[in-house]
DNA sequence: TCTGGGGTCCTAGGACCC
DNA sequence: TCTGGGGTCCTAGGACCC
């Protein structure tokens, strides 16, 4: 209890997390050729497509090599690493001594390890499933086991019930992936002040507008479905979509269908967070047969909507920063999983906390805050205090 | 945690077609 | 004219993940 004495939100260092991880992948890819690389901070490899040797110690072995690996080659990054036989194993293995912890499950103890976890371990099951399965008395995996399956498919579904009874008995399947081919694309922005203005809330689906479709011309990739969304005042949030009959990579006419969308919507009491995004993706661009050749300015960045420069005004990183506060270092965390034949593994890791100990206080100009340091790559500033 | 940004997958209803 | 059934696509929203 007791009052909120205040927080300090300081600036994430997207670019420092990215080589973090580029540094971390490429010693993944060292251990087998089979990586999926399921965020910045997260992979699961394959084992088997690695050739090694799948013993429990053999494994338990590599993943130490490999968390040493890790440290050295990032300056202290530490790994938290699972192997299993399937990635579900590893997956909850990596979870289960998160800082810089090894969790190897032998074949055959899965449903011995899994069945004492609270339900809300397994992947899918957040607030709502967890509440729906609490009504029933169901807290553990265990306990989920033992639930009929008629009676999942009741509470969730076809897909999410059979999953969930899949999963309680470690049933899983899903092979090591090494590509994802994207389903969307998006950008979105919460604003610090609600926005009524039309005309405002007209350039900000520009901006928006614009970073997407310069990330699909990027990739290579148009898109034949618009989306708009829009968060009002109070936090309630509504999509709007239209689907053409052609795919555009064109911010130009992104923009302009998000424009028609967004008309639609009453915005007079306020809206705090715009976005756009595209999806029905495809690999080619088939467009404008009928209307202006979008081709003529393919090549100039400079024509479109400008995005990148202005946007947001930078000092995100001091903005609801005050002076003297408490803030708790968080740590950097990230992980991976790799496969095998014995199964998948998970390994995470976790970048060390500055200074030792839980606390500090800074002042704005603490140069903590805005470190410079040598391997500016470390993750010396935690991502988001409490 | 009163809430940042980028994603994935699923469901349900309606339109439309055969 | 009405009655089905089945399939696909689009739209909107929700749950969940990192």
């Amino acid at each position: 209890m007791g009052p909120v004495r205040g927080r300090a939100f300081l600036a994430p260092r997207f670019a420092a997390y990215r080589r973090t991880s580029e540094v971390v992948m490429a010693l993944l890819r060292d251990v087998s050729p089979l990586v999926e690389q399921v965020s910045i901070d997260e992979a699961y490899l394959d084992l088997a497509a690695g050739g090694h040797d799948l013993s429990v110690p053999a494994v338990t072995a590599l993943a130490d090599r490999l968390r040493a690996a890790i440290a050295a080659a990032t300056g202290g990054v530490t790994a938290s690493i699972g192997a299993g036989t399937s990635k579900l194993v590893a997956k909850i293995g990596s979870d289960l001594r998160k800082p810089g912890g090894l969790t190897v499950v032998a074949p055959g103890d899965e449903q011995a390890v899994l069945h004492p976890l609270p339900v809300t371990r397994l992947p899918g099951v957040g607030p709502a499933t967890d509440e729906r399965l609490r009504r029933s008395g169901v807290r553990t995996i265990g306990d989920l086991a033992r639930v009929p399956l008629p009676d999942l498919l009741d509470w969730f579904g076809q897909a999410h019930g059979a999953g969930l009874y899949r999963l309680a008995r470690a049933d899983d399947d899903r092979p090591v992936i090494g590509e994802h081919e994207a389903k969307s694309l998006s950008a979105e922005e919460t604003f610090d002040v609600d926005l009524t203005d039309r005309v405002r809330l007209g350039t900000e689906i520009d901006q928006l507008a614009g970073r997407v479709g310069a990330r699909l011309r990027a990739a290579g990739l148009s898109a034949r479905t618009v989306t708009v969304k829009i968060r009002h005042y109070d936090f309630t949030t509504i999509t709007r979509s239209l689907t053409r009959s052609q795919p555009t990579d064109d911010p130009r006419l992104v923009a302009q269908l998000a424009h028609r969308l967004l008309a639609e919507v009453d915005t007079s009491a306020g809206i705090r967070l715009l976005g756009v995004g595209v999806t029905t993706l495809a690999g080619f661009v088939q467009d404008d047969l009928f209307t202006t050749p979008a081709t003529a300015e393919a090549d100039g960045p400079q024509e479109q909507p400008q995005t990148a420069g202005e946007s947001p005004p930078a000092p995100a990183a001091t903005a609801g920063w005050r002076p003297g506060q408490d803030v708790r270092h968080d740590t950097y965390g990230a992980g991976w999983v790799w496969g095998s034949g014995l199964g998948r593994v998970s390994v995470r890791f976790e970048g060390p906390t500055t200074p030792p100990g839980p606390v500090r206080t800074f002042a704005a100009d603490d140069p903590a805050l805005h470190p410079a340091g040598p391997p500016d790559w470390a993750p010396a500033v935690p991502e988001r205090p409490v």
